[in-house]
DNA sequence: AAACAATACGACCGATCGTTCGCCTTTTCA
DNA sequence: TGAAAAGGCGAACGATCGGTCGTATTGTTT
C-alpha cells in the first residue's frame, strides 16, 4: 500500500496523510522548479502549514525529495500503467501503455509535465540517495516497458526488434516529446506520435 | 565572431575576455547543477574573483545564464559541428556529425555531460528569456541536423525517412543516452549507438 | 482515562543568495 | 597624453534557505 493509496484512508495515522499530501504537492512543484528548487517554506505556505511543521514531518529536505519521487511514481502508475494492466498481455496492452503515456505527456497530470523526464536529467550528475531513487524508478519503468514488449513479441509481433532497445527508444522519443512540447515546439508531440506509430506499426505488418 | 573565439584575442577588450572565461565556467557548472543552480559567489570563488566583480560584468544572474547558454553553444559547435563541416555534404557528413555527437556524450566536454540535454528539461516549463534562448538553440540544432539529413537524402540515402522526424528521433535517442549513461545505466550508450546505427544503416541498404 | 507518541507551531540560527553602493584602478579611445 | 569609460573590489543590504529548538496540541494506544 502506497502513501497515495492511503490518502483518504481514515485508519491512516494523521502524519502519513499529511506527508502524502505534501509529497504530492512537492512533486507538482518539482515538475516545474526541479527537485532542487523545492523549498520547505514555499511548500508550507502553499498548503497553509508552518515551515517547521513540514520540516519535522520529513526530517530533512532530502527525505522530502525522496517522498516526491515516490509520489510521482504513484501518479505515473495510476495514470499510465494501471489502464494498460486492464488489457490482456500482448500488443493490445503495449499499445494502450504507449497511448496513455503519450496522453500523459499531451495532457500532463503535473503543471511541469512528466516528472521523470524533468528529474532524470536534473539529477543524473548529482550522486546521492535522490539520484539513486530516480535511477531506480527509471530502471523499473524501462524494465516494465521491456516486459510489455516481450509479451507482444510472444504474439509474434515486433519480431525484428530487441525488446530492451525498443523500450529505450520509445522512452527517449516520449521524453523528447515532453520537453519539446513544453519548450514551445508544437510539432514535437505529433512527430513523436508518428515515430511511435512507425515503431509499433511494423507489428501490424508482421501480423498480417 | 563569438566570445569563445575571441577568448585569446589580444585585441579584445578586457571585459569581454573575462566575460567569456566566466561564461565558459558557468556552462561547466550548469551542466551539473543546472542553470538555476548557478551562483555568482561560487563562480567568483572558483575563478579567484570577487562576487561583485562578476555581478557588475553581467548585471544580473539572468544575463549570466544567457551567456552560459551561448558559451555552451560555442563548445558544441566546435566539438560536434565543426568536424562534420570538414566532410562533404551528404551521408558522410551526417555520419561524422552523429559520430562526433555520440563521442561528445561518451566523453563529455563538460563535467555534467551534454549541456543542452540538461538545460532543455530544466527550463522547458519556466517562461522567460533563458527558456527562449535554450529553445532557440534547440531549434537551431534540430534544423541543422535536418538539413544534414536532407543532403544525405539528395544522395539517395534515407529515402523512406522524413528529415525533420529523423532529426527529432536522433536527438531524442542521443539525449536519452546522455541522461541514461550519467545516471548509471551502462547499457544506455551502446543501446543508443545500436539504434542510431539501425536508423542510419538503412541508408547503406538503400544505396547497395 | 491515563500515558505516551506524534504532530504542529513560532521563534530563531547561521549560511547563502542576488544585488547595490562607493571607491579605486585599469583600460580604452580620441 | 589626457579624458572618459569600463573593470574590479570590499562592504553591506534584504531576502530566503534548511534546520533546530522549546512548547503546546492532537492523536494513538494500552
Amino acid at each position: 500500500m502506497t502513501d497515495s493509496e492511503r490518502l483518504s484512508d481514515k485508519r491512516l495515522i494523521k502524519g502519513a496523510r499529511a506527508r502524502a499530501t505534501i509529497a504530492r504537492h512537492a512533486a507538482d512543484v518539482a515538475s516545474v522548479e526541479g527537485l532542487t528548487g523545492l523549498s520547505l517554506g514555499k511548500l508550507a505556505t502553499d498548503l497553509g502549514l508552518s515551515k517547521s511543521g513540514v520540516s519535522t514531518l520529513f526530517g530533512c529536505k532530502e527525505n522530502l525529495q525522496l517522498a516526491a519521487v515516490e509520489s510521482a511514481r504513484d501518479v505515473f502508475l495510476g495514470t499510465v500503467v494501471a489502464p494498460a494492466l486492464n488489457e490482456e498481455r500482448g500488443l493490445a496492452r503495449l499499445r494502450t501503455l504507449v497511448d496513455r503515456w503519450l496522453d500523459y505527456v499531451a495532457t500532463p497530470a503535473m503543471p511541469g509535465g512528466c516528472f521523470r523526464a524533468a528529474t532524470v536529467p536534473e539529477f543524473d550528475s548529482r550522486p546521492g540517495p535522490v539520484r539513486d531513487a530516480i535511477g531506480a524508478d527509471r530502471r523499473e519503468w524501462l524494465d516494465f516497458l521491456e516486459k510489455a514488449i516481450r509479451y507482444a513479441q510472444d504474439d509474434g509481433a515486433l519480431a525484428d526488434h530487441d525488446a530492451a532497445t525498443l523500450a529505450f527508444e520509445l522512452d527517449a522519443v516520449v521524453a523528447a516529446a515532453n520537453s519539446g512540447a513544453r519548450i514551445g515546439d508544437e510539432s514535437a508531440l505529433p512527430t513523436a506520435r508518428r515515430i511511435v506509430e512507425r515503431l509499433l506499426g511494423e507489428a501490424d505488418q508482421h501480423r498480417s
